[in-house]
DNA sequence: TTAATTAGTGCTACTGTGCAACTAACTTAG
DNA sequence: CTAAGTTAGTTGCACAGTAGCACTAATTAA
C-alpha cells in the first residue's frame, strides 16, 4: 500500500473518476532496405485485454518512476531496445471511453528512429521487427494500435519530406548515398541525386569525416551530422515537379 | 466458465495511481488587426491552485460526458464562445509530476481558430480576449500555460506558412484581400499580393461567390472555401526569398 | 582488358517568386 | 461636377533554385 504523505496539500480536489494514462512508442528502423516497426506480443492471460495479440510497446504511466510523458516513453524504449539516444517525438494523444475495455483511457503516442540494430532483439524476446507495408503491418494489432501506427507512419513520411530525420536511421557516420537511401526507403520513391546533395550541403546538415570507407566500389566520403542534437528543416520539400501539378 | 456480471469487466486491472487528465484549448481570433487569444480568470478561492490568475480555458476530462479528447475540447470551446464549428487541432500533450501541485497530471492542448466574434463575451463573463505579443500575452498565466500557449502560437505560425488555416479566422465569405490580411496578421510580415493570389488559385482553395460586397472602395470579389472541411497544403511556404539564405 | 557499378559533377530548361508598374472602379473632399 | 485618393486585380520582367539528365572518375568483378 502506498504511504500517504503526512502533509496533505491544502487544495480542494474534487474526487472525480480518473482515466487510465498510458504511453505507446512506435519504434522505427530500416532493415534490409525496408521500414520496420517494433511490436511486442501481449501476454496470453485471458484476464488481460487483447491476449496474445501484437501491440506497440508501451503501458501505463508510472507516477513514481516517470517525471513526465517523454521520460516514460524513453524508459519503455530503452527496455525493449537498449537504445539510449534515439530520435523521439510526440505524435499525438488519443483518449476516449471505447478504446480500452477496462476504462476511459488516454494514450500518448511517440515515435522513435533508431539505427538498424545488430542484434535484432534485446532482453525480453517477445519483441519483433515487422516491415511497414503502406501504412500498416501484416498482423492485426491490439486496441486501436493500428490507427496509432498509421498516424505515426504518416507523421514520419510527412516530416521526412522537409527535415533531416532519416539521418537518425543511420549510424553516426554515413555516406551521402546511405542518407539518400534512407530518404528513398521511407518515402518509397526515388530522389534526384544532384538536387539531394545540393540541398543537404546548402542546409549545412553534415560535416566531413576524414577517413574513407572501404567498400565494394569506389570509397565514398563519410559524413556525420554537423549538429546531432538539432533536426534541420529544409526550405522546400523533396517533391518532384510532377507531383506539384497532380 | 463462470459468467461474470455484465457491469464489471472481467479484466484484471492493477490498482495503480492514476494521473489527473485535462484538456486546454487555445482559442485564437483576429481582432482589430491583431492575433488574440481567449483567457479565463481562475476562481479566487485559495483552496484552488493559482487563484485569480489568467489561464487557458479547459479543465478535467469528464469520463461521463466526454466520448473522447476532441469532443472534450469542443465542449469547453462551446461553453466559452458558443462557436460550434471552429477549426480545431491537437497541439500536443504535456504530463508530469510538477505541473500541477495537486497531483501528477497530463493535459491535452488543442488550438482553435474562430472568426472575430460580434459579441466579445458569451455566457460566463470571466473570459477575455488578450492580444498575442510575440509568443506571449501581457499577463502571467497559471500553471505551465505560458508554455502551452507558446507551443500553440508556434504551431499556428508554422502551419500558416504552408496551409489554408487563416481562412478559418474569417466568416464564410471573404475577399482575397481579407484572406491575405489574415496571413499577414498571423505571420507578422507582409506577403506579396501577386504571388499570394497565384498560389491561392493554383491550390484551388476558394470558389467565387457571385454577389459583390458593398464597401468603402471598389467592390471586391467575394470568395468562399471550395472545400470547407479540408485544409489545403501549399506546395511551398510563403517565405520570402531572403529567409532561405539566412 | 573490359564491363559493371557507384560516387560525385556539370549543364540546361523551367517554374515560381520578388518586385514594381499599371489599369479600373469606386469613394470622398471640395 | 471634378479631382484626388484608395483599393482590387493584372501584367511583365529578372532572377533563384532545382528537376532532369548526361557526364566523368574510381573502383571491383570477370
Amino acid at each position: 500500500m502506498k504511504q500517504k504523505s503526512p502533509v496533505v496539500a491544502p487544495f480542494n480536489l474534487q474526487a472525480i473518476e480518473r482515466p487510465l494514462v498510458s504511453v505507446d512508442v512506435v519504434i522505427f528502423t530500416v532493415l534490409e532496405g525496408a521500414l520496420h516497426v517494433l511490436l511486442v506480443k501481449r501476454p496470453d492471460d485471458p484476464r488481460e485485454p487483447c491476449p496474445g495479440m501484437w501491440a506497440l510497446p508501451g503501458g501505463f504511466v508510472d507516477v513514481e518512476k516517470d517525471a513526465d510523458l517523454e521520460s516514460c516513453a524513453l524508459r519503455k524504449l530503452q527496455q525493449k531496445t537498449g537504445v539510449k539516444t534515439p530520435y523521439l517525438e510526440q505524435v499525438g494523444s488519443w483518449g476516449g471511453s471505447k478504446r480500452d475495455p477496462r476504462a476511459w483511457s488516454a494514450t500518448h503516442v511517440y515515435f522513435a528512429l533508431i539505427p538498424a540494430p545488430e542484434s535484432l532483439l534485446q532482453g525480453s524476446n517477445d519483441a519483433t521487427w515487422f516491415p511497414v507495408e503502406g501504412q500498416r503491418v501484416r498482423v492485426k494489432l491490439a486496441f486501436d494500435h493500428a490507427m496509432l501506427l498509421e498516424a505515426a507512419v504518416q507523421r514520419l513520411r510527412n516530416k521526412v519530406e522537409y527535415t533531416s530525420l532519416p539521418a537518425y536511421l543511420l549510424p553516426q557516420e554515413f555516406t551521402l548515398s546511405d542518407l539518400q537511401r534512407m530518404y528513398e526507403v521511407v518515402l518509397e520513391r526515388p530522389i534526384e541525386k544532384s538536387a539531394f546533395r545540393t540541398r543537404v550541403f546548402a542546409a549545412g546538415l553534415v560535416e566531413e569525416v576524414d577517413k574513407v570507407r572501404a567498400g565494394p566500389n569506389r570509397p565514398a566520403q563519410l559524413y556525420r551530422l554537423a549538429h546531432p542534437r538539432e533536426i534541420v528543416y529544409f526550405p522546400r520539400t523533396f517533391s518532384p515537379r510532377k507531383s506539384a501539378e497532380d
